[in-house]
DNA sequence: ACCTTTGTTAACAGAATTGTTAAACAATAT
DNA sequence: ATATTGTTTAACAATTCTGTTAACAAAGGT
């Protein structure tokens, strides 16, 4: 075997082993993930699985890290594109934070239990996060101040809104689990409900920034 | 000492531990949750949480019994006043629904976990329960429907009309430890939040759905 | 060919946690 | 008073899980 395919090797392990935590954590969060039910997905030993990330804890801090991302990125995703009207714009940051979660529908159920489970570990990056935010969403906040003045929508807090629009399309997909089974037909084909959701979620808030 | 004060310190004690594990398992979940704790924060040594209970499994039982219930309880406030008409009838059911969340702020998160970590367990439950809903929320949609076709309101679908009163209430409370932060003054003050989500909630709902 | 580095395995150690038991203790009824 | 029933405690058993170690294998560089 060559020095490449031996580094492929060892790459495809521990792409495995991630692979197989992400799925374990984000199911069963950290107190109910297993590392031996990670190694076994994953193919590999359970000593293999120290050797490669040390403890249960980096694993996780590795997982944890990339899931943080994702969900900072899923949230500037609403602020849509700033070239568009304001009114379209928001049509745009709509369904693409909610095409964003719903290639991820585990990610809001998973970070929010984090934090809540350990708010201290994360005080430091959410001082940066709340900074970085305050910034960004002041200029989306001027726009929208400048439409209203102008008569083409309410005047709206955009915090709030940010809020209304996050409800809509997370609550979708974190308690689908809980959803699924209660609503019959509705919900049976996750496609199209989806698809309905999605279009209702953006007549929802269009509805209540319009004037 | 008399009979009676003796039943009642057993009574004291069982509800000691039930109030510690009701702590303990909102916000730890069942895996995170420890035995010994739940006992300390009682009271009482970690043995006699076992003679009460006998199993954590069975103590947690008690526990999920009591929050699935009260759960069910807050859909159904949903449904609001009969008597009145059907605007106001959902602005009164939209506000006793968030103000029974309110008041139970961990409870939507620790059931669609719940459900999320052990789907096989509550099958038989939902069966009942989507019946039951199915019937009930019947008798809403006929009332919309008429009301729809006076021109009151815009044809809508009941159920996706709960999904988005449920979205928009239940998220404010099980992402509020994850937005509190981000949020800077806006959430500062929770009581001042609370009321001004509330009117926000009813108010996008409303506007959804009035002609 | 030899040595070093890296990867792998199996067995095990340590800690934490749930659950049990036997015996002491308290309350009550007869 | 005493038997009975229920409550409490402390010690311990059993299991489960994480993390380590020591021996071994493979590969690469010199």
């Amino acid at each position: 075997m060559t020095k490449n395919s031996n580094t492929t090797e060892r790459q495809n392990k521990e792409q495995e082993i991630l692979a197989a935590a992400e799925h374990e954590f984000l199911t069963k969060g950290y107190d109910g993930a297993r590392t031996t039910s990670i190694a076994q997905t994953a193919g590999v030993t359970h000593a293999m699985l120290h050797y490669y990330f040390r403890t249960k804890e980096q694993l996780f801090e590795r997982i944890v890290d990339e899931k943080f991302a994702q969900m900072s990125h899923s949230m500037f995703a609403i602020l849509g594109d700033p070239s568009l009207p304001i009114i379209e714009r928001l049509k745009g940051g709509i369904a693409a934070h909610f095409d964003f979660i719903a290639e991820n529908p585990q990610l809001p159920r998973f970070v929010i239990n984090e934090i809540v489970s350990r708010p201290e570990r994360y005080e430091v990056l959410y001082k940066r996060a709340g900074a970085i935010i305050d910034g960004v969403y002041k200029g989306l906040q001027e726009e929208i101040d400048r439409a209203a003045k102008r008569g083409e929508m309410e005047p709206t807090d955009v915090r709030m809104l940010f809020i209304s629009i996050m409800s809509l399309n997370v609550f979708t997909f974190v308690a689908y689990p809980f959803m699924e089974p209660l609503m019959g037909e509705l919900m049976a084909d996750r496609d199209r409900f989806l698809a309905q959701r999605k279009t209702e979620n953006i007549e929802t808030i269009i509805r209540r920034i319009k004037r």
